[in-house]
RNA sequence: GGAGAGGUGGCUGAGAGGUCGAAAGCACCGCACUCGAAAUGCGGCGUGCCGGCAACGGUACCGUGGGUUCGAAUCCCACCCUCUCCGCCA
């Protein structure tokens, strides 16, 4: 949610970001729809304030038994109130307006965010590792996968589409890498372990930003909750409407929660594999913190993310992306890729954003710095630690063997009970 | 699901139609006392919005939304949430 004091001072600035974002100028429009807004909210102030004034006297006139005066004064008041529930209604019209108009804007892209209007204009910045060289032709995890308990087929015949059920050793690698990841995150990254809601309200997914625009990528329940399609909507909203204390920052949380998209827009695309799922698993980071410390927060985190993936031995590039790529709520964008042999790509695995104070206004999460007086919106970060299903099809492309079989990574070890190889049955 | 109790400032907690943005205590900040500290005393201390360079003024906010009234934290209605007991249940 953007300022409107921000873009009433300086509304050409204002549609310059936008410009960068490949969106057509509203700040004119705002700003005029800012002014009828304050014209009508201060009509309506100085109207209360006679009322009040005018009650006040009623009260004291009464209390000296003057019943005279009291009973004039009411009949002004009376007149004086019939013009108030007509101004009321408009200033709510008008607030409410100018409120939905602000709340479908997306946050404003960080001074060093290149401009671009679709991937092509990433920039790369990092690479690590050395895609391994294969004597065989390395195959697709949506065909040898299967045989070792990657089962669409039993999925599809109860759920449909873009659901799987992992079998045997194929789950056991599956919870091994979550877990893994996990432990890193709690233990030297710092984050807390957070179990957290997966089904929220409104309130909770409009604070992160999915609504209002996006509710056809969710899905929604009987009972109006949001299963969540991320845990970035679970942990950021820990602080929403609290005031916390600069001493208490940053905040760090992560949770392996399920995740829920509906891929509506995606028709079509990843409808092999395991890649693009209507359900699957994640470890989210998400970091509270002041404006200052957010840049350390977000390099932090990044560091956090690739942690995991040099751990497991994977090939990966980062990526800054640019104003056109970029989420709704995110300032600033890294996405880590991993590489996928036999697509001979770098697939996204891990986002992770800067909003700067965008979802913290949405939310009203705030903090008190030391030594100043008032409050500030707080910075929200998030990003994936990583995405548990991807990670999957990873370790299985990466560390794939001719006979179809997988050798799974040392880092896992400690995790999958003495399994260090899924053999085909 | 049934019965009951309750949601007030950072916290505890009073207030039960008017001068209540709200007592008191705690916490916090400033000043005094002190070599320094503790203790003590004095003063300050909510948030949003609008106006103002500012001092400050106005307005709204006592879970949320309506209603009654000249006037609502206080009365009425609906909803949300918390707690206790009972039932059911992983």
């Amino acid at each position: 949610m953007h300022d409107i004091k921000l873009i009433r001072d300086n509304p050409a600035g204002f549609d310059a970001a936008l410009a960068r974002r490949g969106l057509a100028p509203l700040g004119a429009a705002l700003v005029e729809e800012d002014a009828r807004w304050r014209a009508v909210s201060t009509a309506l102030q100085e109207g209360l304030a006679r009322r009040n004034e005018a009650s006040k006297a009623i009260g004291q006139a009464m209390a000296k038994g003057d019943t005279a005066t009291a009973e004039t004064l009411k009949a002004e008041v009376a007149a004086l109130k019939a013009r108030l529930p007509e101004l009321e209604a408009e200033e709510r019209t008008l607030a409410e307006a100018l409120q939905t108009r602000l709340a479908a804007i997306p946050n404003l892209p960080a001074a060093d965010v290149p401009d671009g209007a679709d991937e092509t204009a990433n920039v790369e910045e990092h690479r690590w590792g050395t895609p391994r060289t294969f004597d065989f032709t390395p195959q697709d995890h949506a065909d040898f996968g299967p045989a070792l308990g990657l089962d669409f087929e039993a999925a599809a015949a109860m759920s449909g589409a873009r659901f799987a059920a992992l079998r045997g050793g194929m789950a056991r690698l599956h919870r091994a890498i979550a877990q893994f990841m996990l432990d890193r995150q709690t233990g030297a990254n710092g984050y807390e372990e957070v179990n957290p809601p997966l089904l929220v309200r409104d309130d909770a997914v409009f604070g992160t930003g999915q609504l209002p625009k996006f509710a056809e990528d969710l899905f929604r329940t009987t009972t109006g909750h949001w299963l969540i399609p991320t845990a970035e909507v679970s942990l950021t909203n820990i602080v929403r409407d609290k005031f916390l204390g600069e001493a208490d920052l940053p905040l760090r949380f992560t949770a392996l929660t399920p995740c829920f998209r509906s891929e509506a827009g995606a028709a079509g695309r990843d409808t092999r594999g395991f890649i693009r799922q209507h359900q699957f698993e994640k470890v989210e980071l998400v970091a509270i913190a002041t404006p200052e410390q957010a840049a350390a927060e977000h390099a932090h985190m990044v560091a956090s993310a690739q942690g995991i993936l040099e751990a497991l031995g994977l090939p990966y590039r980062r990526v800054l992306l640019c104003t056109g790529d970029m989420g709704f709520s995110a300032a600033k964008t890294f996405d880590l890729e991993v590489w996928l042999p036999s697509q001979g790509v770098y697939r996204e695995i891990s986002s992770i954003s800067t909003c700067d104070d965008f979802q913290a206004r949405r939310m009203n999460a705030r903090y008190r710095p030391e030594g100043e007086k008032g409050t500030r919106f707080v910075h929200t970060l998030n990003g994936s630690g990583l995405a548990v299903g991807r990670t999957l099809v990873a370790v299985l492309e990466n560390y794939q063997n001719a006979d179809g079989s997988v050798t799974i990574p040392e880092a896992l070890h400690p995790y999958t009970g003495g399994l260090t190889t899924l053999t085909p049955r």
